[in-house]
RNA sequence: CCGCCCUUAGCUCAGCCUGGUAGAGCAGCCGACUGUAGAUCGGCUUGUCCCCCGUUCAAUUCGGGGAGGGCGGACCA
């Protein structure tokens, strides 16, 4: 494989490569990549937008690392009790790996590593502590101000939380850190310390994020904003119904994201294409080989929402089966107890 | 260790002084209107009033104790 497809794999349907130079001068190596999801709450359509994109990275013969940060879960305001640790720890690992085979990739090519393997080891905390003695409150609280849980009473934990995630990219020797645009923060405080230790900072793609079902962002809180990952399709389709969907508008469209982000990547891979059925009052059937060409006609209103709705949901449905199937409801309700009686 | 303040609907809070089991805004849900949703209009729901004990016919309200949280003081050897 060439550099330039290299390339493109690494960096199709990313939102930001901080820097495209310092990218080009790894990909001439075998670099290596990592990302970390904190165990908390359960998984949805959200996280399969980013983790789909590690098919694209294995597909590119990156080393791929992906971290279960079991610490970050509960230094983050205790989004997980200590005592769940494990229980999420367990089924965020089945869920990525679900959804890693379902974007057509092998799940077992990435190397899973959890935050207590080595967060707890002695010089990484040393250096913990030393970087604590060097940063300021107010740089830490802005970086980590998207990512770490915002309240009157903040915990020191979120404080820690972004020099753990800076030592975690020196500490499983990423060369690249991968996450979502939310982690700009942290990750550019992260290139700031590095340089400031003399170390090459890593350099960081970030992935776009999913806009929330009821318009603006997506809300962890409101369930009818986002669709899970243990959705049935009936759910789907009553989620996608009551979506934020103005016709011909693309700004705030959570709808058209999710065609951009999760179903038409996931076609492209299997060479299908995106079949609306419409009813012949209205036109009749439609067929789409891109989103571009969706888009096009959805801003020009050609293509309604209500049409756009009714295959979403099917096509959203059909993209999270695999994963759906995949994952152990036994588990999830341990892991969930207070959600799963 | 000492002092002061806070804890009421999913959220932000009012009510408590002058006891009679509670209200607003926002959110949410339903309906109307649009071939979707939203916006708009109409309607509706929601509560161990932090816990325990006491006074009282009756305590969210008064008294005592406790828990959780916040602020300040003291200490700076």
């Amino acid at each position: 494989m060439n550099d330039s497809e290299r390339r493109r794999l690494v960096t199709r349907n990313t939102a930001e490569v901080v820097t495209d130079e310092e990218l080009d001068d790894l990909l001439e190596n075998d670099p290596t990549i990592y990302v970390g999801y904190a165990p908390t709450g359960e998984m949805h359509i959200g996280h399969f937008t980013t983790i789909r994109k590690l098919a694209d990275f294995l597909r590119a013969d990156l080393d791929v690392t992906v971290l279960i940060a079991d610490l970050h879960a509960h230094l983050d305001d205790e989004k997980s009790p200590f005592e769940l640790l494990d229980e999420r720890t367990a089924y965020y690992r089945e869920a990525i790996e679900g959804m890693v085979a379902a974007a057509g990739a092998d799940p077992t090519e990435i190397e899973f590593v959890e935050g207590r393997e080595f967060e707890l080891d002695a010089d990484y905390s040393l250096e913990l502590l030393r970087m604590a003695a060097d940063t300021t409150i107010s740089r830490v609280q802005r970086a980590g101000s998207e990512v770490v849980r915002q309240s009157e009473n903040p915990k020191l934990g979120g404080l820690i939380y972004p020099l753990m995630q800076t030592l975690d990219i020196d500490a499983l020797d990423a060369d690249i850190a991968y996450g979502g645009i939310d982690q700009r923060g942290i990750y550019m405080l992260s290139r700031e310390l590095f340089a400031d230790r003399g170390d090459e900072p890593p350099v960081c793609v970030f992935a776009p994020l999913l806009a929330g079902l009821s318009g603006g962002k997506m809300s962890a809180s409101d369930a009818t904003s986002k669709v899970n990952l243990t959705d049935d399709a009936d759910t789907v389709a009553e989620k996608l119904q009551g979506a934020y969907c103005p016709q011909g508008e693309v700004e705030d469209n959570g709808v058209l994201e999710y065609m951009d982000y999760l179903v038409f990547p996931i076609l492209d891979e299997r060479g299908e294409s995106f079949e609306i059925e419409r009813p012949d009052e209205y036109g009749g059937d439609l067929v789409y080989e891109s989103y571009d060409e969706l888009e096009d006609d959805f801003v020009s209103g050609e293509l309604h929402p209500q049409d756009l709705k009714n295959a979403a949901a099917e096509y959203v449905s059909s993209v999270i089966a695999p994963v759906r199937e995949r994952i152990d409801t036994d588990r999830l309700a341990t892991a969930y107890p207070e959600k799963y009686e």
